[in-house]
DNA sequence: TTGAAAGCGCTAACAC
DNA sequence: GTGTTAGCGCTTTCAA
């Protein structure tokens, strides 16, 4: 008779005295069968190595521990089948559910949706359905990068892509092309990268072969890995060659020199995820999509395009 | 009759083929209940935001996820009564738990294991108990730091402290403490700081104020905070102090200048406690504890003490 | 008010 | 080999 009714307090005191004595605690595994819940919800990410993950699990992880929830993670290791798979097995196991950028084609995605509920989509939209979603503006971030750019002179980019599966880099691909098309003599080069440090820091001497004079990385990461790749090439930043991250995550301000990047609020979008999931469970009224703006950030490793384009290994102080 | 058995292979065929029809698929929570075991493991950690333990998270959810098992993860925000508690609920809705850098006292642990084996613990030792235990040798890691800081002449050294209940930091300051005894004229100043960027940062001036050429920092985290916090009272490093760091996180390379740290093995430990816990729940023979060395890497935030103290603002260019 | 019983969806042990 | 049953530990409904 533990919590709440309309019990004799004498017997509730004697329960609950028996139930001390020989340490008696309900069991939340029958609990939650018999309950039809779980207090718990579950998140995919494609990978926990990614700062803009760990932070969105952080926030999750708080807000729903503050409404009494625990929270079960999976990683898909940016794998679009596995993603599936874990998706409705941590589904099955939690209440509800959040898709972080998931990989998943589109079609399948609106086919799982049903099985998902209560489902929220992080860095995802997916159309014309109601499944709440929330993400992030990366064209706009990608516009004004291009824009900063640009305004540094500098009008050969090349941009170091992200996952193939990631629809936030196709969105980024989109807001570039969509870019190149303005001026003339403006040329856009890309080269498939991927998402993480190595991946930038093994970018780095295709994307200078390019002739590129700037180089838009995917993420911070990306963007990491490439600075120090160029540099190893005896190149300077910005001094030879400007480059650009996104995400702002936290060491992007002391890395040397500090990346222009745009930032994006990573924690936010974990706490809101479990709104709308705390809304969907709870058949009350779920908040509205929203897209967050990214915020440019100028920092050190931006500048006016070089005299002479950087191309290969240069003499050390041939600036 | 899905698994296994000697069954009638058309049987077999016509129940697939029914479940398939109905999309029926068994339900985890029932499942759970009836065997008694959840496929499901928890951790606990700290501080969410610490990159040490989201590698440890990493490392223990890949390892988990590669035997069928699942993560339940929860943060007790550094406080040692919210851990015991979320260390028990955590535990009943799961196979086994890891402990990251538990904060709870000695006895209370001791008391706690029973209810909570499978147990494993990160970074913290149960002496006397068979609680399986992987952890670092902090003391070691801060002694090699020390030598290297005298080598370099220092003298005068302060350490920025981290959070009160870490056993890790008490290790640190002992081993600090055995290094102050050897030399005359050697002095340490403790200050009592944090495990944040924001903790060292808001440390900078007092660690200034002691007169130390030298700040030996709790982790990677503080001595960023701490580095940044120099730079703005207008310390050059290493020329004016020297700092060091502690866990060799990804960025520690990155900082200018690069950190000098000590590096640990962050993502074998989430794996090894893996093996530990699965070893546990299956009865099988116990690896023994170890305890990783850490290795000092000495980068570009330490050098040669300077001919003054750094003492508060200086005027640019003093040096 | 309090106690007894049915059932959440599964597995395992048992007859058939 | 195959079908049936008891029971995992709780909640809830329904009598007493």
């Amino acid at each position: 008779m533990n919590g709440t009714s309309t019990v004799a307090p004498e017997l509730v005191a004697r329960v609950r005295a028996a139930a001390e004595a020989l340490n008696y605690e309900p069991s939340p595994v029958a609990r939650s069968l018999a309950l039809g819940r779980t207090s718990t919800v579950s998140l995919i990410v494609p990978d926990l190595a990614n700062p803009m993950f760990q932070d969105v699990l952080r926030g999750l992880s708080n807000a729903a521990a503050e409404e009494g929830h625990r929270l079960l993670v999976a990683e898909s290791n940016e794998n679009a089948g596995e993603e599936a798979i874990l998706a409705v097995e941590a589904r099955r196991r939690s209440d509800g559910l959040v898709l972080a950028s998931p990989r998943v084609p589109e079609e399948e995605l609106r086919s799982l949706s049903e099985r998902l509920a209560p489902l929220v989509l992080l860095n995802r939209e997916l159309p014309g359905s109601s499944v709440p979603s929330l993400s992030v503006d990366y064209a706009a971030g990608i516009k004004e990068i291009v824009a900063h750019l640009v305004a540094f002179g500098h009008r050969h980019l090349v941009y170091l892509s992200g996952p193939e599966a990631s629809t936030s880099n196709r969105d980024r691909i989109a807001a570039l092309h969509a870019a190149a098309v303005l001026g003339p003599g403006f040329t856009l080069t890309e080269l498939a990268c991927g998402a993480t440090f190595e991946d930038g820091h093994q970018a780095a001497r295709a994307a200078v072969a390019t002739g590129a004079t700037a180089v838009v990385a995917y993420n911070d990461m990306v963007a990491f890995g490439a600075m120090s790749g160029l540099r190893e090439l005896g190149l300077d930043i910005p001094g030879d060659i400007s480059i650009t991250g996104f995400d702002d995550i936290p060491f992007a301000r002391y890395t040397s020199p500090p990346l222009t990047t745009a930032s994006i609020p990573r924690n936010e979008l974990g706490r809101q995820a479990w709104g709308r999931l705390w809304a969907l469970m709870n058949g009350g009224p779920v908040a509205h999509n929203v897209r967050f703006q990214p915020r440019l950030l100028v920092r050190d490793s931006t500048g006016p395009v070089p005299d002479r384009p950087a191309s290969g290994r240069r003499r050390k102080g041939s600036a």
